[in-house]
DNA sequence: TTATCCTGCATGCCTAGGCATATAGTTCCT
DNA sequence: AGGAACTATATGCCTAGGCATGCAGGATAA
């Protein structure tokens, strides 16, 4: 690239947000993130970020089932069974009936998922502290946390940004 | 779901930052705005987020490389290629020889794709607004867009999260 | 009960992006 | 000049997710 575009988005203004611009950068952030965290789950632990994140729900939520996840990460219940049926192939999940209503399963780790999920917790929150510390960790951090915490909930309770399926 | 599961994410610390959950609250805030933007940007304009973003960065940077889109939404050469191409056939960008290196092709917009992203972009940027001014048109907006103004230029600056191809 | 409607999810088809490769064009050395 | 080494990107194959559909199971009402 000739030149360098940041420049502009990264000025300090007064006044309201840029909102667009904003928005590029925290595409662009989360972009950069994702793809540094699965390089370093893919090597260490033959996972990337969004089966860890899969393992780590059901660690901390036993007995959801793929609706519950479909909607924690706002994508399709289809490609959800399907990222369960990958993370079942390979042991790290169990489907048991749901005796209350059989069309659907409860979801939990087995033991190797469990013990998977705790190891690349440690590489997950090791990777992302040595690629934000620096920025986040400084004394606007908390602030940030806080906004895009009441982001999310705002979002989530007016059910914005769900796929169809 | 059974039970929402943000109440722990929006707890109010001192401390350092739980940055796992920072992560979570920022991937699921832009993986459902992403979605909701292009949901308008579909039925108003038929286009996606992404391909809005393609065009608003040529309209912006016009004579641009495949290369040099690659590089600014930290994807691969090949995809950009591809998104290129289809942008192509909707004759809204055009590869013209690069007259200094003809392994490469200057890109830019046509007329007709000139038109679509100013209009797209009004789209865009009032979607945008309607969905997150509440919270981030807050006090603590600009701390936030600041913060990641940052982190994008370190990363960046870095080369972190380059996807290989 | 039983016919009808509703729900949860598994599955098929389609598209987009990652990675590997192929190729044309460029640079460097000699 | 001639060839080795490098570079930009187009292309093929593979995977993951979106949307539509199918079906088993559950809820409802007569």
């Amino acid at each position: 690239m000739q030149d360098k575009i940041y420049a502009m988005a990264s000025k300090s203004s007064r006044g309201p947000i840029d909102l667009p611009g904003f928005f590029a950068d925290l595409v662009r952030c989360e972009t950069r993130l994702y793809n540094a965290l699965n390089d370093r789950l893919r090597e260490r632990h033959g996972i990337v970020t969004s089966q860890f994140e899969f393992l780590r729900f059901l660690r901390d939520h036993p007995g959801s089932r793929v609706a519950d996840l479909a909607t924690e990460f706002a994508i399709g219940i289809g490609a959800t069974s399907k990222g369960i049926d990958r993370l079942e192939k390979q042991a790290w999940v169990i489907r048991r009936t749901n005796p209350s209503d059989r069309r659907s399963s409860l979801l939990d780790l087995t033991a190797a998922g469990l013990q998977l999920v705790e190891a690349a917790e440690a590489t997950f929150t090791k990777a992302l502290a040595e690629l934000t510390a620096d920025v986040l960790g400084g004394p606007s951090g908390p602030a940030a946390a806080q906004i895009f915490s009441e982001l999310r909930s705002v979002l989530e309770r007016d059910q914005i940004g769900l796929p169809t399926g």
